[in-house]
DNA sequence: TTGACAAGTCGGAATATCCCGATACATTTG
DNA sequence: CAAATGTATCGGGATATTCCGACTTGTCAA
């Protein structure tokens, strides 16, 4: 009955559509390995090969993993010869690796 | 060959057990009703039932959701009469919603 | 052209997650 | 006490994710 004045405080709650997306997104992150990835791809730019041997899985496993990033829109990829670079598109992937890095960083 | 020189630009890489630990909560997060929920709750103090009226579910739905972030140290509740009260402990939170909004945000 | 290499794709088995109905438990109300 | 309410738990079926070996494709080098 009495009418909640708490949602005064901050800017509106967002659709549950975009939520939506956002978990999408989060689901692909959620993953040590690919975080990792993430991690060395905000430093520099990095082939396939080099990102799956410091995760220490074989590369074809790596691939997917940046397929799946690349699907939701976090990375892009460019090939050069037999290699393939890739690199961060999603601009917000710094902050939000620096939320991370604040909470759970040596 | 070439030395690489690109990890100078910013902090050290995280060890993969952090990442582990960060991707566990992550997943947990990556769900659009627990988003929903975790906004609420950056903006008050709510009872299983508001929350589950709030993302259209039943509220023992709700219960398990809230449990899975109450287990990975998000959230915190307290009882009170035959209600419980859900409220943030992870005071990083509202630095990774903000970044979830601005990235999904209206 | 042949062989080696880097990356990507496919199918499947093991595992985890999601959602639900049924049920249990504690508290408040009649 | 009995009934209603708010929350929590359990078991299971459907679905998704993870990881892997086997294979394909494209490129470079001998």
């Amino acid at each position: 009955m009495a009418a909640k004045t708490k949602s005064l405080n901050r800017p509106k709650l967002m659709p549950l559509e975009a939520l939506s997306q956002a978990a999408e997104c989060l689901k692909t992150l959620a993953h040590p390995h690919r975080l990792r990835m993430v991690q060395m791809l905000l430093r520099g730019r990095y082939t396939v090969g080099e990102l799956a041997e410091a995760c220490g899985i074989p590369s074809h496993m790596a691939s997917e993993h940046l397929r799946l990033m690349q699907r939701c829109g976090l990375l892009t990829s460019k090939k050069e010869g037999r290699k393939a670079y890739y690199q961060i598109v999603e601009i917000h992937l710094a902050n939000i690796m620096s939320c991370i890095e604040a909470r759970f960083g040596a």
